[in-house]
This record gives C-alpha cells, structure tokens and sequence, in this order.
RNA sequence: GGUGCGGUGGCGAAGAGGCUAACGCUGCGGACUGCAAAUCCGCCAUCCGUCGGUUCAAAUCCGACCCGCACCUCCA
C-alpha cells in the first residue's frame, strides 16, 4: 500500500510524507487572532489540522502540536476600546471562548498554545538577531525586514518581486528600502499597548510571532505548517523570509493550506461581513455535524455553506450513528444459533477490504471525503449482515471485529459514532419507556391502532422516536433535525 | 494586469489514462411492517464546461476558448 503522501504548497505537488526525526511530527498551525468568537472559515483549519494530527498519531507517530494565538493586533486594540475593556481581558475573554467551541468541535488540545503577549522577549530577540544578520533595518522605531536580502522571497506564494510591485495596492512608505518590506516591530502610538525594546517602545509586527514561537517550541526547521490559503502570502511568505533567512534552513518541510470557506460561492470573511459564529451554527446543528460537513470535502477545496449543507451532513452523519446503535443492540442481544462460517469469513474479509481502503484515502493526502464514503461502506456492509440475522460465534467475532474498526475510522476524524442525545439518562426513564411500550403494544395486539399511534405521536412531540421492528420495539432520543 | 484553483447525475462530492463514473442526500421500485420509522435489495450521468489534438484507449494528458472563485491589502 503506498505510504502517506501530503501535499506541499512549496512544491504544488503531493510528496511522500518523511519527518525529519523518524517518528516524531513537530507541526505549527496559525491559530486565531482572539478579537472574537471564531466564525466557521476559522473553524476549518482546526478541525482539519486536528485531523491531520489525529491521522499521524494514528499511524504511530508522536506529534507535537503547535497552536498560537495572536493576542497582540491592531484588531483586538481597536475591539478594545469599543467594548471600554483592556486588551487583556478582551483577549482572555475569546480565549475562553475559542476554547469552548474547539472543544465542542472535537479538536484536541495543542502541546502548546502560545501568546504573542507571553513571548515579547523571544520576539524581540528574533529580530535583533535578523538585524545583525543584515537582513533587516530600523528607521526611527520601527524594524523593517529587507526582503531584497532574501533570494528566495516569494517561493511560497510564487511570486517575485517585481510580480509584487506590479500589483501594489498598498502606498509606499519612503522609509522603506523596498516597498514589499515588511514590518517586524511597529513603533508605539499614543494610547496603544507597548512594550520595550531596543529599538524603542512598540509592538511586534504580525509575522514574526510565528518565526519566533515556532522556533522556540519546534526549532529551526520543522516538519509541518498549516493554516488558511490566505496565509499562503503575504503571512507563510514572510515568515519563511524571517526564519530561513536567520537560520539558512528550510522552516518546513511541507506547508499545508486548507481552502476557504465560501458563502454563495463568495468567500466567507470577517471583511467582508458574510461570516457564521460557530456558536450560532452550533445552536442549531450539532458541533459533530458541523465537524462531520468540514471533513465532508477534501480540504483543499472550497466549500460552500447554507444551513441546507448541515442538514445533508446531519443525516449523513445520523447514518452513521444509526449503524453504530443497531451494533450495539445486537452486541447486548446477540445470541447463540447456527454457525454460519462462510458468510462470516467472508464479511471479514469485505471489512478488511474497507479498512485498507480508508488508509489509502487517508494516505493520499488526508481525503477525508473519500474516509467518509469507506465509513459509509461499512456502515452498510455491518447493517446488512446484522439484518441477514446470521448468528453463532464466528459471526459475533466478526461483528466485533468490524466495529473496532468502524471506531478507529471514526476517531481518527474525530467523529462521535453516539449521538450527543443518545445518554439514557436514568433507570427512571427505561423504566418509563418500557411500560408505555408494554402499554402501548397490548393495544397493538388488541389491533388498537388509534392508540398505538397517538402514542408513538405523542411520544415523538416530546422528543422520543420510537421504531417497530422485526425485532421488537426500540426507542431512541430524536436528534436535531428528526 | 500578474499568480493560482476549479467546472463530474436533481443537489453535494470522490475519481486524474483502460474494471459497469465511488459515496451521501433526494426520487422511484421491491423486501419487512397494521401503518410509520429504521434496515436491506434494486433503479436513476451512454457521460464528466465547450471545441480541437495526442493515444489502441481520456472525465482523466496537451492546446484554445467560455464560466466561476481566490490571492496580489487585514483575513483561516
């Protein structure tokens, strides 16, 4: 079976997958600027990037995880002094915040989660370095990096200088050597936070965070960066510019960039004001079917949202859940009968099948839409042989044996096979549904049908789906969207 | 203007030289059922933006064109 192949922005083509240290991952994705709840295009890259990790642990490797927060911005300032609030409590405060919906989004926890504001010396220390090194400039109070001192500037984004200059929207500051120089340190303004450095009171420039904190938790040269395409320049370019040009090694081995979000096939963007609050989509669909819709298209391209696509990816997902119970009623039920070997083997080997199938979409690239449709082949493939009512040892080893997988599949996209409503809560409420089901079926019996109906009716109003099966009567906790 | 990405059934979305073009949703038919639901079985693109070319063979490669999007400015 080929082995892990990613995709590398720096070569635009898809590479075989080889850490540096065999068997370590040190990887570095941009986190969020914390002036906000975080809308779904920033929820994208952590649901991605926390499958990226998940897939590598999956494999075997020991990853670590590197995740910033940039809480030092002209952004959160400026939110700041709307909301009458310090920079830092407005930033703890959506730090919080991220964490809540991270957490509900499945995504695991970086190693490290570092502040910009936490690591003012690193930061100033990086560019006196990039200073000495010639590779950069002050001119009263703030710090410029030259990118002329860069040969290799714009390899990321591919493009060069003179493409930039061409293209130039922005108006050219005098003081700068080049116009594409960009700024390490900005010198204080009245009324803004600073800190101080050699070079005068100020604050630190957007990029050089990511050079000072990957390199100080990861080193000079790691194996991933991840984060939007819309970092890919002017945020990755610069940064490559800081980091290669101090240490004359390659930052990272492979750049990974996820696709945008897209609202009406526009991109969905804080600027532009087309944004969802993940909190406000979590209100009406669940975080899992909010993770399951993100993994639903590979992550490179760009995918559309409308409440109609959740509501697609909540059946989806419900799909899945749904084969799971039914596994697991058949688990607590399951009984001794005829052995039925050959169908048995047989099923196995199906399972096994899809199981290798799954790596290879995971190998190539992480398609995670491709993971999806092998969980969707096994969901059926268990339904069907648990509804051919094949019974006996051989066939409950099986059975077993494909849900292990069916829940190492789904954990590695981070994808909860129990529904959040399906906790039975207490003995009190069994208790309850056995006897209405009790009640409920005399009348059946007695071909009562009016009642039997009113029940199951009543009973869905307040939330409870009950089903009749050939196998009796099952009762479940109705999900959103039922 | 420069750079990059994409156009696949009713919708969403995989596939990137050669098995009947995955998978999900929807729809249709069947099994099961008192009915419903869930589940299972089957059907639904003679065709992959358009026009040419390469090849024994193309949705997949090449060229031109049309359309959409993104980046070049803060943005995941």
């Amino acid at each position: 079976m080929e082995s892990l192949k990613v995709y590398n922005t720096l070569s635009g083509t898809k590479e075989p997958f080889v850490p540096a240290k065999p068997g370590q991952v040190r990887m570095y994705v941009c986190g969020p600027t914390t002036y906000n709840f975080i809308h779904l295009g920033n929820a994208r890259p952590l649901v991605v990037f926390d499958t990226v990790r998940r897939y590598l642990e999956y494999l075997g490797f020991e990853v670590t995880y590197i995740q910033n927060f940039t809480d030092v911005d002209d952004k959160i300032i400026k939110r700041a002094q709307e909301e009458k609030v310090s920079p830092e409590e407005l930033v703890n405060k959506y730090i919080g915040e991220y964490f809540k919906d991270a957490d509900a989004l499945n995504v695991k926890r970086a190693t490290v989660h570092p502040r910009v504001s936490e690591h003012m010396s690193d930061i100033i220390e990086f560019i006196g370095k990039l200073i000495d090194k010639g590779v950069a400039y002050a001119v009263d109070g703030d710090v410029y990096f030259a990118v002329s001192c860069f040969g290799e500037y714009g390899k990321l984004s591919k493009r060069n200088l003179e493409d930039l200059q061409a293209g130039a929207r922005v108006e050219v500051d005098e003081r700068k050597l080049n116009p594409a120089d960009f700024a390490l340190w900005k010198k204080a303004k009245p009324g803004e936070p600073w800190w101080d450095s050699p070079w005068g009171p100020g604050r630190p420039g957007w990029h050089i965070e990511c050079s000072a904190m990957s390199h100080k938790y990861l080193g000079e040269s790691f194996d991933i960066h991840g984060g939007g395409f819309d970092l890919i320049f002017p945020h990755h370019e610069n940064e490559i510019a800081q980091s290669e040009a101090l240490f004359g090694a390659p930052m990272a081995r492979y750049w990974m960039h996820n696709g945008f979000i897209t609202v009406n096939e526009e991109k969905m963007s804080k600027s532009l004001g087309n944004f969802f609050l993940v909190r406000d989509i979590t209100a009406k669909f669940s975080p899992q079917v909010v993770r399951f819709y993100l993994l639903s298209t590979h992550y490179r391209s760009p995918l559309d949202f409308d409440d109609g696509k959740l509501e697609i990816a909540g059946k989806g997902l419900e799909r899945l859940q749904t084969a799971y119970r039914l596994f697991k009623e058949y688990k607590s039920t399951a009984t001794t009968g005829i052995e039925r070997k050959t169908e048995a083997e047989n099923y196995i080997q199906e399972v096994k099948g899809l199981h290798k199938r799954f790596l290879e979409a995971m190998n190539d690239d992480f398609n995670t839409a491709l993971a999806i449709a092998v969980l969707f082949d096994l969901a059926r493939a268990m339904n069907g042989f648990m509804s051919k009512g094949i019974e006996g040892n051989e066939a409950y080893k099986a059975l077993m044996e494909s849900a292990q997988i069916y829940e190492e599949m789904a954990k590695v996209l981070g994808i909860e096979l129990e529904s959040a409503v399906e906790q039975k809560d207490s003995g009190l409420v069994d208790g309850l549904m056995d006897l209405i089901i009790k009640v409920r079926q005399e009348a059946r019996a007695k071909k009562d049908f009016a009642t039997a109906d009113a029940i199951r009716q009543g009973l869905k109003e307040i939330g409870i789906i009950l089903e009749d099966t050939p196998q009796g009567v099952r009762w479940r906790y109705k999900s959103k969207g039922d």
